[in-house]
DNA sequence: CTGAAAGCGCTAACAG
DNA sequence: CTGTTAGCGCTTTCAG
């Protein structure tokens, strides 16, 4: 590829020159070459070699209407993301997937709540063909954003309480975190432990909520007391172990809906001089690296495929994209993920 | 703002109609309105709102050759980006300076070798204004490939042990990685230990080396026994610190040149026994969050400004693609930026 | 200060 | 199978 230098760039115009052809020919041999005869698909292979040729995007995007890049949505201003390995992991697997389909990831990140407006003015602009959106709070502008939007869109996560499966308006992936929680604290109960408490997550994330019910599920009588709220974060997961050792000393097990939460219990257990798993055992959540495997002794948590969820998203959001140019609009159906446990040492 | 079903957008030329002018006075008005009448300005700008007129990017790109967007290269098809807060940390900040800006951010992740060849045509193409570029392995070929798109690039990170701040061909937004360590050992010397080992990073990444430098210019003589080569994972921080161990039993203390390092070693140094920072002193790099704060002592590390880098990188870039525009195509100026020691209790 | 006209580079009917 | 012809929606001289 010879070296380009900016405003200079060969047209597809040049191209068709250079091969002796037209330029709707060079046209169709760079767009797949079907129905030209094979000296000319040469012709213009090698012309486009020699000179170098890129096709013009905005060019192609203004008659096309296609855009070939996707917006990925991130509602988080929160210090959070910044200690959270859960979007790098989940990007990772949205990234390949758009990357074998040729579509580009422009990453829309929300500063602040005045924010919405610029993601929605964008994601209106024409600028992408659809969105891959990420929105942990439920009270969160995002879900009518894109709707208004009119490009389809999918989400991590289930994005709101009411949204279920089964909703064609908002098509999510998500894991089985009700499931997953049930597996916990399964567990602990097999394990024969008896006043099971659970930390929380904040009540405006449905993965949170999901996971309270999950113990619920498997606890329907639990002792209010025996429930603590936490914000996902290591600091408040120890806060929510002070508060619940307070209110029931006798506590002998604890589900932590996520394993930073997790570790921050587990430093409070250690400075207390209890021991993990004799007298408290605990189980996380999301088997995230490097935490789960690191603390002393190593959780045992619940595993999600969270680079499977972000390539998921993308397939379910490409396949809407490819329906949407062959006239049939259907939304893609939602998908919930299957999590396991893993056990390690802390229960 | 309107609801808008897709590819039925009015356009510049309805606007234009609607307010009773012609489509370049409506276009004046939307970019900026300067000698425009006012009450055409207002009539236009009604226009736009009833309407709910959004510019089409494809097209204004065809024409202007400005694509308002950059693209942000992260060579680093390893597992480590999964768990290294660094690159969120450093997005965040370029994210919010592009937005400032009103410049889109794409992600460009490299997902294996092969995939040079898609990064190049794709900053060639023209789909991208600009891009910020990590480049954390010296041997890959990013630098090259920007150089030869013929677009401005700037770079997170010295991307090669053979450029410099002064190097006018490679501008690069950089810790004093070098002088951030020189803070860690001389803190370690001035505490009177005299057995100061180093766990450093992978010789192909200019941070590892740097921050070896900084060790070595306080302690030009220091026994190459006292150091070992990690990989910036806490894995290998574990394995360095056993080695270390079983060459020089009597070290007195340990600089790792990253805090997951660091946690690595302190687990072996626990589990051995050994008391941080009593007989052992410990100093990370990095000051990262949570992982310095979180282990049990809490590090003594280097602190630099992450977020803060990215903000910088994406506004030395946005300088020049301003310069770009105005003809005087200069390539801006390498920064290093400060660290600073954050005194914990590991020494 | 405003409008008319040209054209950015490409694809997609439509003829031939 | 290939070429001709129209635009896609916008900015930008250039006249008026």
């Amino acid at each position: 590829m010879p070296e380009q230098s900016p405003g200079s760039r060969p047209t597809l115009e040049a191209v068709a020159a250079r091969a002796g052809v037209s330029r709707a020919t060079a046209s169709r041999v760079v767009n797949g070459g079907d129905g030209v005869r094979k000296p000319l698909v040469d012709k213009v292979r090698a012309a486009v070699d020699e000179l170098g040729y890129i096709p013009n995007h905005a060019a192609r995007t203004l008659v096309t209407r296609r855009t070939g890049a996707v917006a990925v949505v991130i509602a988080e201003p929160e210090i959070r993301i910044f200690s959270d390995p859960f979007f790098s992991q989940q990007i990772r697997g949205i990234s390949k997937e758009l990357t074998a389909h040729d579509t580009q990831l422009v990453l829309l990140l929300v500063e602040g709540p005045g924010d919405f407006d610029r993601i929605a003015r964008y994601l209106s602009g024409g600028h992408v063909d659809g969105a891959l959106a990420f929105s942990l709070h439920t009270d969160d502008a995002l879900p009518e954003i894109t709707r208004r939007a009119g490009i389809p869109a999918v989400y991590g996560g289930r994005p709101s309480p009411t949204a279920d499966p089964g909703d064609q308006a908002v098509p999510f992936v998500d894991a089985d975190n009700r499931g997953g929680a049930r597996l916990a604290v399964r567990l602990l109960k097999d394990l024969g432990r008896e006043r099971i408490a659970h930390i929380c997550g904040p009540p405006d994330q449905t993965s949170a909520m999901d996971r309270l019910d999950g113990y619920r599920d498997v606890l329907p009588d639990a002792d209010p007391a025996l429930i603590a709220e936490g914000a996902f974060t290591v600091e408040s997961g120890a806060r929510a172990m002070t508060e619940l050792l307070e209110r029931r000393p006798g506590l002998d097990a604890v589900f932590a809906a996520n394993d930073l939460m997790a570790s921050g219990a587990l430093r409070v257990l250690r400075e207390r001089g209890i021991s993990v798993p004799e007298q408290v055992a605990l189980v996380g959540f999301d088997d995230m690296d490097p935490v789960a495997k690191e603390t002393d002794p190593p959780l045992t948590t619940i595993n999600q495929d969270i680079e499977g969820q972000g390539r998921l998203m993308a397939r379910l959001l490409l396949g809407a994209l490819d329906r949407g140019r062959a006239g049939s609009g259907t939304t893609p159906a939602s998908v919930i993920t299957s999590t396991t446990l893993v056990r390690r040492a802390s229960a």
